[in-house]
RNA sequence: GGUAUCGUAGCUCAGUCGGUAGAGCAAUGGACUGAAAAUCCAUGUGUCGCUGGUUCGAUCCCGGCCGAUACCA
């Protein structure tokens, strides 16, 4: 199958690759893209930062020569970044790339991200950091009750549908509200966008303890690789949100003296864990990803079959 | 070999003055439009080590056995 000539779709296609992490989808996404000849783009929200290298597992040296890859390594910590900026980025870049053929792969386990391009996402005003930061303050000093009393008022229909108990999302409601001066709701249209591409969504799954066993594996393998190193590295901008990620802050409390090495990196392979199965429940969601093992001659089976329709 | 203590959920343990049991962690399910590797919600049946006995009734009391730990030989 791999090797024999690939069968093309007639329509540029956007193939899309999605998977808890640590499934395979570095290596599954690589060979189906030498199939059918084409680049990759990556929609991982942490691979994004070239300075995290070991604990977001980012392809190998090897592995990005291989097949072009976009999406990686692309920004630095201390950027700013949004769904919504890489939406418009990816179109971008599939204009060009589909220019050049028609199948474009596109792996990663951030599922926001990948809806974000595949569904469209309405038109908010970015995150205003200071405003932020004195909500955030808002609700350290008076709790979230008075930010729920906030957005009663200047968003009631919003108020209906939060989740109530979610600091974040009433932030960032509140956000749009004091920025725009109009309610959080009226922004928010959810009517999916037109693309002028074919979309294929594969999802890529393991039993669950062959899925856990790759994670504990894969993340005594980072430590061996000089995990600890890393998280050091940058534990003084810890603050950033980019470093707010599974791996790195465990180690942090472990700098912190909160606890020994051992128990941080048993943290890290639970909150690897239980990062995997949110984005099961994101993708399991999504009624239209065909579920394959992470075998790249089952991927593109799946794959051709789907050009058929 | 003797004595003592212990054996309860995947793990650490609590508890039942005898009426078949519950916390933390783990695990599982879910929500989620500019923080998304983030954030939030929900879910606790397990031969109470095995086996006899007492009892209307035993995980609990008594005996034996098995296992663990500590101390003594």
């Amino acid at each position: 199958m791999v090797g024999q000539k690939a069968l093309l779709p007639d329509y540029p296609t956007l193939l899309v690759i999605a998977g808890p992490t640590a499934v395979g989808k570095t290596s599954v996404a690589i060979e189906v893209a030498l199939h059918f000849g084409c680049e990759i783009i990556s929609a991982d929200s942490r691979q994004f930062y070239r300075e995290l290298r070991i604990g977001t597992a980012t392809p190998s040296i090897q592995q990005l020569a291989t097949v072009q890859h976009h999406f990686i390594g692309n920004l630095s910590l201390a950027e700013d970044y949004n769904v919504a900026r890489y939406e418009q980025e990816v179109l971008s870049l599939l204009t060009d790339l589909f220019a050049k053929g028609k199948v474009v792969v596109m792996t990663g386990g951030s599922g926001l991200y990948i809806k974000a391009v595949c569904e469209g996402i309405d038109v908010l005003p970015d995150a205003d950091l200071l405003l932020r930061e004195s909500l955030q303050f808002k609700l350290e000093s008076e709790g979230l009750a008075s930010l729920r009393g906030m957005l009663q008022k200047l968003d009631p229909e919003y108020y209906q549908i939060v989740d109530l108990a979610n600091p974040n999302r009433i932030i960032r409601a509140l956000e749009v509200c004091l920025a725009t001066g109009k309610p959080y709701s009226v922004f928010r249209k959810h009517k999916p966008a037109q693309r002028d591409f074919r979309i294929i969504k594969i999802g890529l799954d393991l039993p669950r303890e062959e899925l856990h066993h790759n994670i504990n594996n894969r993340v005594d393998q980072m430590v061996s690789e000089g995990l600890e190193q890393e998280a050091r590295d940058f534990y003084h901008l810890r603050h950033l949100n980019a470093l707010n990620t599974v791996g790195y802050r465990e180690l942090f409390g472990y700098f912190d003296g909160n606890c020994a090495l051992p128990d941080a990196i048993e943290k890290i392979k639970t909150n690897t864990r239980r990062y995997a199965r949110r984005q099961l429940t994101w993708f399991h969601k999504d009624k239209k990803m065909i579920w394959c093992r992470p075998d790249e001659e089952e991927v593109i089976l799946a794959v051709e079959a789907a050009f058929e329709e």
